[in-house]
DNA sequence: CGCAGCATTGAGTCTCATCAAGCGGCGTGG
DNA sequence: CCACGCCGCTTGATGAGACTCAATGCTGCG
């Protein structure tokens, strides 16, 4: 961690809008604002360790977080990736009390970190701080279903099909837009090896999807859907 | 649902144990228990429905109950199996207020139901509730971690083999003991076709495994975790 | 301008799903 | 008591998909 600091007035915006804290009522707001540090990290910063002893809460307020697992062999697996408003860590909330996974920064990322015994206990006074973070476990529950279902359904075209439809407008017009991270990661985060993710994009150069760089073109999103 | 019914001391018992009832002090104890309505479920019976709205929080009592997607094809893909104690639903306590799975009894069951606005209303007044709920959501999110890195991660033969692993007294001794359940629900949960579960077994066989019928011994506990 | 890292492409291999057929236990009904 | 049929499991053959390894192209940055 390079700088370590309380949260001046553009992260007290961001936390602000954070998944967490949106839902918040003021006094709450006000009590996990106290204990909030701010810290900035290097891409490729470790933030904790699978089987670590989880004493934070992290929130991403910048950037991206990778949390994945690792093989006795060294590969990894990622099951999750984090952006801006997104809440780390919750699944240690209580279990055993470590870490189950691995975080580590994607890129150079701006995160906010709570000590999880104080979380714990304003959340054990104020029901609006344990129902928010309730309501985001529910969530991240909800996203990790519907990936591996995703993984154990699809081939890699469909889900990156999939990936791409879900930063559409619904109605069918064509759109553009960029990647928000390397396509490495978007690999990682769809289950898939880079090399699977490159043979998938040209494979959609058929069905109306043109790709340079970051920047995606969707000539057709119902060929897409019907890929 | 074939019985609707008040909890009987029976059920009373498996309730206090389970996983979200454990931790509650006796009031929370004794609000969660007024609003229990305890059901039987045949095999096969669906609970709810993905994208259905999310009216009730679930507990197993005993039986299997089985969350799984589906394909537009049809195709179905297990996502999580629960067991007696575990709590079903939790994904929906909050997210769009909708089941993002659907929930099916694998073999006759039985279930307490409860009215989800009313855990919520409780919730909102008991945190040693909503701390419970958190608790158990956290430690269902590290389940489904480890299910979906296990999938990338590892082969069949390798996720049947921690499987039993998980099964075993840690020391190295030989074990023996019964499937919980069917294969193919086994399968399904290691996100298997059956056939390719009936394939690692036999390949174990060389490693110190014997299965016959829902009974399996392990001879070589080590064998196995060089797999 | 050159380098380092990411991305693409190709070839080969492995794993697993799928389809199809055969086996075995178990319950029902004759 | 036996015959039949159902269901779950096993086994075999096949094919598609995706990972690995390796070589090359591209890009952005110093």
């Amino acid at each position: 961690m390079n700088r370590l600091m309380k949260p001046g007035a553009r992260e007290r915006e961001t936390l602000l809008n954070s998944g967490l804290l949106s839902a918040l009522g003021v006094e709450s707001v006000a009590a996990m604002m106290e204990i909030a540090v701010i810290g900035n990290l290097p891409a490729r910063q470790i933030l904790f360790r699978e089987g670590e002893p989880a004493d934070m809460l992290h929130c991403v307020l910048s950037g991206y977080v990778r949390l994945y697992k690792l093989d006795p062999d060294g590969r990894e697996a990622d099951v999750e990736l984090y952006g801006p408003g997104d809440l780390i860590g919750a699944s240690a909330l209580l279990d055993g009390s470590r870490y189950a996974v691995t975080a580590q920064a994607a890129e150079p990322s701006l995160i906010a970190r709570f000590d999880l015994k104080r979380v714990r206990e304003i959340a054990s006074r104020r029901t609006d701080l344990c129902t928010a973070l309730a309501n985001a476990l529910s969530a991240q529950l909800s996203r990790v279903f519907a990936s591996l279902a995703d993984d154990r359904l699809h081939t890699a075209p469909q889900r990156v099909a999939r990936y791409l439809l879900s930063h559409c407008a619904p109605d069918g017009r064509a759109v553009s837009f960029r990647l928000p991270y390397q396509k490495s990661l978007l690999a990682g985060k769809l289950g898939l090896a880079p090399e699977a993710l490159s043979r998938a994009f040209s494979l959609l150069r058929n069905h109306g999807v043109n790709v340079r760089g970051r920047l995606v073109q969707i000539t057709d999103p119902e060929a897409l859907r019907r890929v």
